[in-house]
DNA sequence: CGTAAATTACTGACCGGTCAGTTATTAACA
DNA sequence: TGTTAATAACTGACCGGTCAGTAATTTACG
């Protein structure tokens, strides 16, 4: 019986070097939920499958792995979110309604929507991780809301507005949703209509954008 | 030289009445910038100006202190904007913007704003303390902006929404605003015009609520 | 009053458990 | 057999929580 569990459970054996993406990922996952300091070594090695021992041969220290899940968590997802602007270039009301949901779709539904829960946490405790993510990540996205945004203002499809407030407007619903889902949604969690918050914010801010008013209805 | 710092300095005195709340204050500062687990109960005693045994006699435990903190912290700010509800019974304009910007002023600006990144690190591992919160604090705020809002529908002022929907758009971008400063504007703060933000955001929710197109200029 | 006794807010050294990080050892390859 | 991935046992610092003792304040009493 014990042979036969042996043998069903992936055996300790020489592992490829995958091994530091699946550290990563089980460490995202208990860091998001209990935070940085609660997160015990023991429990992300054993959620990878792993002694703790074997951590520390693809991490220098806790701090190296809180770093590593940070920098290759999101970053990937920027880049794809920038190739949008090519292809919707003359659409922006579309490009705008992809870049939002698909970043819910790519980041906010997924395993990486903790991630805002974890900088926001951690911030303070690693400025540094903080100050990379805010390069890397926020400023980087908040300048693919503000192209898109420009471009739709040139076109004359939108409304002149500031567009660095706007992308932040745009953005922070989402934001605040992924963090729902991650903190309170776990306990209080009412059952909530993702599809429809997301319609009607998207709905409203066009409302507030748009140049003329021909456009009434919002069924698409 | 040292009997005047004494003197200056108020020595440790015996001051049973005021201490809970030097200590839930300090507790608070430090929860907020560190996060629970991260803060050393020396550190709040010290920042108290007490010692950490000091603190146990007032205190059960840690997650004790925790839990005074959150029920002390907000919920007397909710009833002062139930309050407007009645003040402003005819504007409903004036009183959703009372609301949000008295929000910010009351809780946002101030140390109080830091608890929505205290909660939203914690709820997971706090979930009873999540649920207190979420029901005194959350769904109270909620339902004050639905009222809100109905009555603005129902004077058609506003034209129809879903209103339970509309109440988390309205507030997502003030908590976002305050988790910022709480975390990222420690570190990576680039100044940020509030005062454009919050009225940026208040116009364009007019914009998608106001029932007529009469309203065009926003200036108040 | 004055002062001794009683009370109570407060202290800080200490204990025990926990956990990040280390090392001696084993097992699986070539 | 040598090399390397992996482990399990180990260490030591840290911190939540305790408690015997101290100082500030009040009460009792001459």
């Amino acid at each position: 019986m014990c042979a036969e569990a042996l043998r069903n459970a992936p055996r300790r054996r020489r592992r490829k070097e995958a091994r530091p993406q699946e550290l990563t990922a089980a460490a995202l996952a208990l860091f998001v939920e209990k935070g940085f300091a609660a997160t015990r070594l023991d429990e992300v090695a054993a959620r990878a499958g792993v002694s703790k021992g074997t951590l520390y041969l693809y991490f220098d220290s806790k701090e190296a792995l809180f770093e590593a899940v940070i920098r290759e968590g999101i970053v990937p997802a920027i880049a794809e979110g920038e190739a949008l602007l090519e292809h919707y270039g003359d659409d922006p009301v579309q490009l705008l309604r992809c870049i939002l949901f698909g970043w819910w779709e790519r980041i906010g539904a997924t395993e990486l929507g903790g991630i805002p829960k974890l900088m926001v946490s951690e911030a303070r405790n690693f400025p540094e991780v903080a100050r990379f993510y805010d390069e890397a990540v926020i400023q980087r996205g908040l300048a693919l809301l503000r192209a898109a945004l420009a471009r739709g203002i040139a076109l004359k499809v939108f409304r002149p507005v500031d567009v660095d407030t706007m992308a932040r407007l745009l953005i922070a619903p989402l934001v605040h949703l992924a963090l729902w889902r991650h903190s309170f949604a776990a306990c209080c969690g009412g059952t909530m209509d993702v599809g429809h918050y997301l319609e009607t914010h998207f709905d409203l801010v066009l409302h507030g954008l748009m140049a003329d008013r021909t456009r009434r209805g919002d069924s698409q």
